[in-house]
RNA sequence: GCCCCGUUAGUGUAGCGGCCCAACACGCCACCCUUUCAAGGUGGAGAUCACGAGUUCGAAUCUCGUACGGGGUACCA
């Protein structure tokens, strides 16, 4: 097995594929991900799919997504190249197997054939009896080759280690402190399980040595079994990585984030109008700080100021509507030409064919609309009246109390003016914004008053882009068309 | 039960012994800008820094205790 021979930082994200990834998972490998590229190390995927009964199909597909798509690229991993796979835990029994069987070899381990049933049975006496439940140490001092015979006759057996009666177990996380542990209070846990593969405190300590992993940096869940891991590079005679525990992402009501607490898992994110460097600049907010008032973070800002003491160690709780915002300055900052790629790939999901028109007139469109969303889903809503026209209801073509017969006339007026401009060529958002105002002064009328009238009967809706530059991008004898379709109405 | 980790406005964070009766951001409210909605600008409400002791001339910052929250205690990861 490979002893820690290099400085170099190696990273790893090691998820089990037990369902989609969760915005947690995806946040504890943004940050190994961070820290690797800061210091130009090397970040992994490794798949821990030793729990072959509760793997979901799918699983990895979604997590190489997910990576993929919030740009978190790893050198290494089981569709990458890498010196040091296979990377997907079920395809290194072999390791696991070398590893136990010294284990076995120098009486750090032992094999113990009680069932899941009796086991079960131990627990509930102990209960019974007040005392804390757990492994007894049943066959911590039986013979190895009683255990082989029970093994022969087939019974089920495990390997547990064995784990020193009294003593302390201590380490250092690199953000918090000094840990220490009592191992009398650890008992005997599992490390090979009956069905052959290895529990993930086996798995995780081999591979990662093997791997030669510099830096774990995984989720709170894992302080309590640090100390087995540390137990179990000792006994192997491995030295054991860094070690930085993350504070976990809880929602509005302050337990786990589920489901529950609306969308969880990166692929609806991904289908949610959310951009990924907006939604990677939050997550990288929730639990770590660039220790400055800069909040908007690019994926360069998020590597160059990434460092451990940025990282906080109480849970924070996920706060979709800041996503939210974020999420709009990020689109605000986007480039036109990116946001209009993306909203054809919208445009090309609908299906009506009216949506599909021509990019020349999308390039005038987005601009006027960027300023205005939080989700890229707020664009097709928004711009539709561009394409397709739904009359506005009779209660919205109004002018202040202005009646049917008045509006009729005014928009009668506008209709002749407009016809008249058509005369002029290279007709701008300027030259309409010239005949309405003066319209509107002529008619005496309040501007908001003039324009909202204008902007229902146009748009069909009472909020809208910009007005002018929406009837100039529109056209306007669709505009004229348009105006005379409310007037018909009336 | 036992072990471990944590606790700064509703939320995320800054703060690392005096600059802090606490700062920034989201959200909320008001005003300004304005053709609607946004965006932007200005201002405001909102925290006895969980609580209690101690150390110190001085504590959000150090120590201890309590409360509360969370994690672990699996042939799950």
């Amino acid at each position: 097995m490979n002893k820690k021979i290099s400085q170099e930082v190696r990273v790893r994200f090691a998820p089990s594929p037990t369902g989609d990834p969760h915005l947690g998972a995806m946040r504890t490998a943004l940050f190994n991900w961070a820290f690797a590229r800061k210091n130009g190390g090397k970040f992994i995927l490794r798949i821990e799919d030793t729990d072959k009964k509760r793997q979901i199909e799918g699983s990895i597909e979604n997590i190489i997504e997910g990576l993929n798509w919030l740009g978190l690229n790893y050198d290494e991993g089981p569709d990458a190249r890498g010196d040091y796979g296979p990377y997907i835990q079920s395809q290194r029994k072999k390791h696991y197997v070398d590893a136990v069987n010294k284990l076995l070899d120098d009486g750090n381990a032992y094999m113990c054939d009680l069932s899941p049933e009796e086991l079960e049975k131990m627990k509930e006496d102990q209960k019974l009896q007040g005392k804390p439940p757990g492994y007894n140490g049943y066959s911590r001092n039986r013979s190895r080759e009683d255990l082989e015979e029970s093994k022969k006759k087939g019974l089920p057996i495990v390997v547990r280690l064995k784990v020193p009666l009294s003593g302390n177990i201590e380490f250092n996380d690199l953000r918090r402190g000094s840990m220490k542990f009592d191992l009398s209070k650890i008992d005997d846990f599992v490390i090979l399980k009956a069905d052959g593969l290895p529990t993930y405190h086996l798995a995780n300590v081999v591979d990662d040595s093997s791997m030669l992993i510099s830096h774990v940096l995984r989720g709170e869940e894992w302080i309590s079994s640090t100390p087995k891991h540390l137990l179990l590079y000792k006994f192997l005679g491995l030295e054991p990585p860094s070690f930085v525990h993350l504070p976990l992402i809880f929602g509005k009501d302050k337990t786990k984030l589920s489901k529950r607490h609306g969308a969880s898992s990166i692929i609806e994110y991904k289908k949610s109008g959310l951009l990924p460097e907006a939604l990677v600049n939050y997550i990288a907010l929730l639990g770590w700080s660039p220790r400055n008032d800069k909040e908007v973070l690019s994926y360069k800002d998020i590597i160059d100021n990434f460092d451990f003491q940025g990282l906080s160690v109480s849970p924070s709780i996920f706060d979709p509507e800041k996503l939210s915002w974020l999420n709009g300055v990020h689109i605000r900052s986007m480039d036109n030409e990116t946001l209009i790629k993306l909203t054809q790939n919208k445009l090309f999901e609908e299906p009506d064919d009216t949506y599909k028109l021509d990019s020349n007139k999308l390039s005038k469109i987005i601009p006027l609309v960027k300023e205005r969303i939080k989700s890229i889903d707020e664009i097709l809503p928004s711009i539709r009246f561009f394409f397709i026209y739904t009359k506005p209801k009779r209660s919205i073509i109004k002018c202040g109390s202005l009646s049917s017969e008045e509006i009729k006339e005014i928009l009668n007026k506008l209709v002749t003016d407009l016809t008249v401009l058509l005369k002029k060529n290279n007709i701008t958002h300027s030259d309409i914004e010239k005949l309405l105002r003066d319209n509107c002064e002529n008619l005496g009328l309040k501007l908001r008053d003039y324009l909202g009238l204008i902007r229902n009967c146009i748009t069909g809706a009472e909020v809208s882009p910009p007005l002018f530059e929406s009837i100039e991008v529109l056209g306007i004898e669709e505009s004229v068309s348009r105006i005379q379709d409310c007037i018909n109405i009336l």
